[in-house]
DNA sequence: TGTACATCAGTGAACGCGCGTTCACTGATGTAC
DNA sequence: TGTACATCAGTGAACGCGCGTTCACTGATGTAC
């Protein structure tokens, strides 16, 4: 047992599997289609077909991987915007966190497909694996939410719930107790009508259902909406007016 | 030319032709994907593949049928619960016209893919024969929201576009010159905003994209985000209490 | 009312293609003594 | 340091499948005189 930990042909192995992703990725975004076709992966690498099964043994466990991957690089791109922003009193860093989102959606429209596009037909990615890393983003944007609560920069409305949403979203919270923020339901409502909102402005603009015009002023556009969402959540005027909308 | 406009066997083409695509929708119903397989749809006809070149050139061209068909079936149905509701001064006949949007979606989640979510790979829809049936939908909503303005139920909000989208705005209210709705770019930012939420709210729910407690209460929570919708668009709250939420 | 002809619906076989996956194999890379 | 063996990477051929589309064809349905 003096071999190191991780022999030089394990790192070669790992090597290719990053490889195998890298190419799916890449062909992925040049064909502009969010499915995976092991033949043209091979025939990228200069290899077999037969060769893949090496390192993966399915399609559908490549998949998996990308979806998972995928999430995974919106999640650190939004965590990343949200440290790097300032924490102060402003909905600066909600911002640059949606903005960031945003960006990554436009810039890597197939794998944005792959995650919160039509599901792949055929295809159902297993929940047990791709859960996490699927809540990464949505986790990120909720912390930045749960300050921006605590620094009293919001007025939570006083529109009651109905009865049926108030359990559901009780539900929610209580689900959630993993997760390890314990959320009341008024805010967990709060949050998915902002996500729904968010999630919106990127699908029209990333599936190309905005007016034709919009095209050319979409960030300011997409900047406009988020704010008008945040003033619908009651996050202060100051805070917004205080608030830098990154240039992207 | 003493024979009928129609002839019967013209009748019956027509017949095979409207068959053809009501088969193509059931499989894809059934099969659960906003694909198109022509060899499926042949072999549940009981017919040979090559049969149905008979009818129409290629896949493609059923594909373009389908989704025209789709965008008029969304369409039609919207218009009729907007002409069903009672045009008062509330917010009920809007209401009734998305949440109808929304049932049709749930109801025909392929047909929806197939015109609102990620693009058939390899097929773009020739925007001139799908463009008027595209239209049909949002045509008659913002038709419901220029009645509740010149009705005086909602008071514009006096938050300034930037600059940017201002022209944006103002260059789709020329383009929309030929649609023979003359609105003021602001009304296009609010209809534009709420087009925005309302096709988030509905792909997120179509997509699975919602926490899974709220998909028991997922019609409620519809009704309360349009609501709240709404009332950023400047709808005034005498108008949304006094809305009655259609029950589906 | 009957016959000759044209039109159309649908068949059946085939083409060419590409896919995911399997299997027995050849070499190269590493390991043990 | 050298030899014998095990492990792994990758090949190449093949399997079975299904797809969209073509083409020459057979019958049935309609039309003209």
């Amino acid at each position: 047992m003096s071999s190191p930990a991780v022999t030089r042909r394990q790192r070669q192995h790992f090597a290719t599997i990053e490889e195998i992703k890298a190419v799916a990725r890449d062909l992925m975004a040049r064909e502009g289609t969010a499915s995976l076709n092991l033949r043209a992966v091979a025939r990228q690498m200069g290899m077999t077909p037969s060769a893949l099964y090496r390192y993966f043994p399915s399609r559908e466990a490549i998949l998996t991987e990308l979806i998972k991957e995928a999430y995974d690089a919106v999640g650190e791109a939004v965590e990343q915007a949200l440290d790097a922003a300032p924490r102060d009193r402003s909905a600066s860093a909600m911002l640059a966190g949606v903005h960031t989102f945003r960006r990554w959606a436009l810039d890597h429209p197939q794998e944005y497909a792959l995650i919160y596009g039509t599901p792949v037909p055929g295809y159902e990615a297993p929940a047990d694996e791709t859960f996490a890393p699927a809540m990464r983003t949505n986790v990120a944007l909720l912390g930045e939410l749960v300050r921006a609560i605590s620094e009293g920069m919001i007025t939570l409305p006083d529109t009651p719930l109905p009865d049926s949403l108030r359990t559901a979203f009780q539900e929610v919270a209580d689900d959630d107790g993993k997760a390890a923020m314990d959320l009341p339901p008024g805010v967990w409502a709060l949050a998915c009508q902002f996500w729904v909102v968010l999630f919106g402005v990127i699908n029209a603009e990333v599936f190309g259902h905005l007016p034709h015009p919009l095209q050319g002023a979409s960030a300011e556009f997409f900047d406009f909406t988020m704010r008008r969402a945040m003033a619908v959540m009651g996050v202060h005027e100051e805070a917004l007016a205080a608030a830098v909308s990154p240039t992207s």
